[in-house]
RNA sequence: GCCCGGGUGGUGGAAUGGUAGACACGGAGGCCUCAAAAGCCUUUGCUCGCAAGGGCGUGCGGGUUCGAGUCCCGCCCCGGGUACCA
């Protein structure tokens, strides 16, 4: 056994005495300043892995640290408990998906115990919660009353691997499911959707008022993907009939249309074709369908592939016929699925105009020593009737201007953001609360017989159809609306929509009569500060930011709140000797061995100290021995208890460089913990601990050891909560984590002396304490006394001198 | 291709334009021990020197500055996001 500070020990005597706890239970009449600290609610996997245990002690040193400093902190935490795995399990071995989930939440919950992590436990949420089904269900009936969720028919991405349709966010660039990593394919279905793209502008406009990461910003913006242009009608000439309105982004470069093109989806493709082309292009648009998304994706390499319609379009700004074409390049689901062909300025124009023998004429000045090609810079509008001579911005503006004086097209806003696919063909899942009647339509299931929970008794079957679908008992119903025969709608929600609002359900979870109490969400709303992975940079994130616009529309939640999480914070990742550590891949480091050997503390610490929150991790056969260094530095902290003596009313403290140093390093643990740099943090609780080594090995004052220990051990408590817990209640017999955080004597801090660099010609020659407030002429009076310097000027004194005091003085010789 | 990050000792990493490498891990040497483990002490960027002391050093090449790891320009490499979005 060790010889003194045994963790397991007494990380489980505080665990224990913590189970009841009151320290971190809130309450919406508190009367401190109030913080919201959350920390995604993870999905169910069974015992923490360092993953959990990254994002989870990140946020407890936030929510422990504002406590200490008289904040009342809302940390709740609670499990994202719908999802496929359950579900799979079910399948695979007969066991109902609620019983392994609760398994699977009973583990995590203890591992998440097990490492120290302070919740208001009272306030836990389950997404498989009838409590918790009850209120998304009612949540999406007044998205339905709203307008913002309707059924449609739509291709949509079938992931036969998942045996589901998934949302365009969860299929991979290169055609795959997130998930399973199947080859997504296309299948046309009736799907619910929700309007996210009605929240488009704001989604796009509010991302700049959100203090989060950029990158993550960045990412929204992208995926929103807001592009202004105009639409532009042209006429069909020659065979075919009618128009076809084309998207630009360039309305500029009208005048440089050469042909045009629409996508293979294209709904009026059969009128736009020439009869004498029909044969060929049906053909053509045949052999597309049945390409998968990959291939079509992965344009570049090959020569861009079309065929000609055999008709023609107007330009309307110059009266020329431009050949129509249909080619896979432009894309079905975009804009209006149709572009004009402007291979002077549009690279991918230029290709397909190389590809089909077409003309290309340049619309825009060139730059001198251009090389060729497509040409998408600024510049001279040239062969452009009447906006020759403009630059490509006021030329664009002019065009649109004309457009609409023409009737020929109008100015425009697309997006690349769509709407969100909600339907899931699973069962464990929370209910879509529809009823479908032949006579009245879809009939929402009133909210007084809210929830509609699935059946148990189903079986789970790996058909690839919901076990609802075949359940007679749960899909024949009554139409609410006129009481004849009806169908219960059988597909589930996503996951995603259970996690846009759980953080509201947080404020008060208690309430049985509505979704959130409004004065808890006023009270708490938005989340001050939220914690979890980059890979939710988009999904979850984007679709939470839409609920609460949504919600606050409603009035469901106040109008002021806008934005649900204020900031955010993205831990780093784990990896393992450079690849991903996960599950599947069998290379975990189970957090739990940790646990039984060097505790919790020893793992939290080596978790703040490895590097910056926010930087990705690899965990190599080093990360042992750092952790058996933390344990030991710990060890060090535990063993001091027994040789600084507690000292009575320890106030008064000699004002020496002693206790300036220890100030200095006090600073710098506070501000590493301000600025999400817990690693600097901890290098200074080391260093302060050295200090106090040094100072007992020198017999000082009993006051400024005792002191100095018990500002050591608080400073200690949001990293390690068990160790400070146990040598506080030792010395002074108070509880640490309802201490306040030590507070720093300002005044005392920028009166001390300070170093001063001498250089000379810019190289470090010396080093002087000097007073903060020292004036250049004393300055270079204490610098040309010293031999060195003195020596390096010479006779003749230095020609220059730059002073940055009290940082620096430069002597130029 | 485009958009973000990032390249600092053997390793993880520190450093508001002002002492580069804090704090650790690992290594080397020592103390303690019959021995080991644990613990403690010293040392540890490279290089010249017996030493005092000097020189060189933050991916590469330029620049700004009295002074650059830090700011600017151009490259190279690594990681992430995104990809025919008109």
């Amino acid at each position: 056994m060790k010889a003194g500070y045994d963790a397991p020990a007494i990380e489980q005597k505080w665990q224990r005495l913590w189970e009841d706890s009151e320290t971190y239970q809130v309450s919406t009449d508190d009367p401190r300043p109030k913080a919201y600290v959350l920390c995604m609610y993870p999905y169910p996997s069974g015992p923490a892995h360092q993953g959990h245990v990254r994002n989870y002690t990140f946020g407890d040193v936030n929510v422990r640290f504002r406590t200490m400093n008289g904040i009342a902190v809302l940390s709740p935490l609670g499990f994202d408990s719908f999802g496929l795995p359950a579900e799979n399990a079910a399948i695979k071995t007969g066991v109902h998906p609620r019983t392994f989930t609760d398994d699977r939440i009973a583990e995590l919950k203890a591992s998440l115990k097990r490492l120290g992590a302070a919740y208001d436990w009272r306030r836990e949420i389950k997404s498989h919660d009838p409590s918790y089904i009850r209120w998304s269900q009612y949540i999406f009936i007044q998205l339905l009353d709203a307008g913002l969720a309707y059924q449609c028919d739509a291709p949509v991405n079938w992931c036969p691997g998942c045996k589901t349709v998934l949302a365009n966010e969860q299929v991979l660039s290169d055609g795959t499911c997130e998930r399973s990593g199947d080859l997504v394919v296309r299948r046309n279905l009736r799907q619910w959707f929700l309007r996210i793209t009605a929240y488009a502008d704001e989604l796009l406009d509010d991302l700049d008022q959100l203090e989060w990461p950029e990158r993550v910003k960045t990412m929204q913006r992208n995926w929103i993907g807001r592009s202004v242009g105009a639409e532009i009608d042209l006429e069909v000439a020659g065979g075919g009939s009618g128009k076809i309105t084309v998207f630009t982004t360039r309305p500029d470069t009208i005048f440089g249309m050469t042909f045009a093109v629409v996508a293979p989806e294209h709904p009026d493709i059969e009128a736009l074709t020439a009869p004498e082309r029909a044969a060929e292009v049906q053909a053509y648009v045949a052999e597309v369908a049945t390409r998968s998304e990959l291939e079509r994706m992965s344009g570049d390499g090959g020569p861009k592939r079309g065929v000609p319609l055999g008709t023609f379009v107007v330009n309307p700004a110059n009266g020329s016929k431009v050949p129509l074409y249909v080619a896979e390049y432009v894309l079905g689901q975009y804009g209006t699925g149709a572009v004009m062909g402007v291979p002077g300025e549009d690279e991918r124009d230029f290709e397909f105009a190389g590809a089909q023998g077409l003309g290309v004429l340049e619309t825009v000045a060139r730059p001198a020593g251009f090389p060729g090609g497509a040409y998408s810079g600024d510049g001279v509008k040239i062969n452009s009737g009447f906006l020759d001579g403009l630059a490509v911005q006021p030329a664009k503006e002019a065009a649109i201007e004309w457009l609409e004086a023409s009737g020929h097209g109008r100015g425009t806003v697309k997006y690349r953001l769509r709407d969100w696919l909600v339907s899931r063909q699973r069962y464990w899942g929370c209910p879509i609360p529809i009823i479908h009647c032949d006579g009245c339509g879809a009939v929402p299931v009133p909210v007084e017989e809210l929830p509609v929970l699935a059946p148990d008794d189903v079986e789970f079957l790996p058909t690839g159809e919901s076990p609802l679908a075949k359940h007679r008992g749960f899909v024949d119903v009554a139409c609410p609306s006129c009481g004849g025969k009806a169908r219960r709608e059988t597909d589930t929600m996503d996951t995603f929509v259970d996690s846009s609002w759980y953080f509201l359900r947080f404020c008060d979870p208690f309430a049985e009569d509505r979704p959130f109490d409004m004065a808890a969400v006023r009270k708490w709303m938005p989340v001050d500060q939220y914690i979890g992975g980059v890979e939710h940079a988009i999904l979850h994130l984007m679709y939470a930011r839409f609920f609460t616009k949504a919600l606050s529309d409603r009035g469901l939640v106040p109008d002021t709140l806008r934005e649900p999480f204020t900031k955010l914070f993205t831990q780093g990742m784990i990896r393992l000797e450079g690849s991903k550590m996960s599950k599947s891949k069998g290379n975990l480091v189970t957090p739990q061995r940790y646990f039984d050997t060097v505790g919790a503390d020893s793992l939290r610490l080596f978790h703040f100290f490895v590097g910056p929150p926010g930087d990705d991790v690899d965990w190599t056969s080093q990360s042992d021995e750092m952790i058996e260094g933390c344990n030991r530095f710990l060890g060090r902290v535990f063993n001091l208890d027994a040789q600084i003596p507690v000292v009575e009313g320890t106030a008064a403290v000699a004002r020496e460089e002693a206790f300036l140093e220890l100030m200095r390093l006090q600073d710098r643990v506070t501000t590493g913990i301000e600025r999400w740099a817990y690693n600097t943090s901890v290098a200074a609780l080391m260093e302060y601990t050295n200090a106090l080594y040094r100072l007992l090995a020198a017999a000082s004052d009993p006051r400024l050891l005792d002191h100095g220990y018990r500002t050591l051990i608080l400073m200690l408590a949001p990293f390690t909560p068990h160790l400070a817990a146990e040598i506080f209640d030792r010395r002074y017999g108070r509880d640490v984590h309802r201490e306040r955080w030590p507070e720093l004597d300002r005044e005392l801090l920028e009166a001390a002396l300070v170093p001063m660099v001498i250089q000379v010609n810019g190289k470090m020659r010396e080093v002087v304490e000097v007073d903060p407030k020292i004036t250049e002429e004393e300055a270079l009076q204490v610098v040309l006394a010293l031999p060195k310097v003195a020596g390096l000027v010479g006779e003749g004194g230095p020609k220059r001198v730059i002073a940055k005091l009290p940082k620096v003085v430069n002597l130029l010789v």
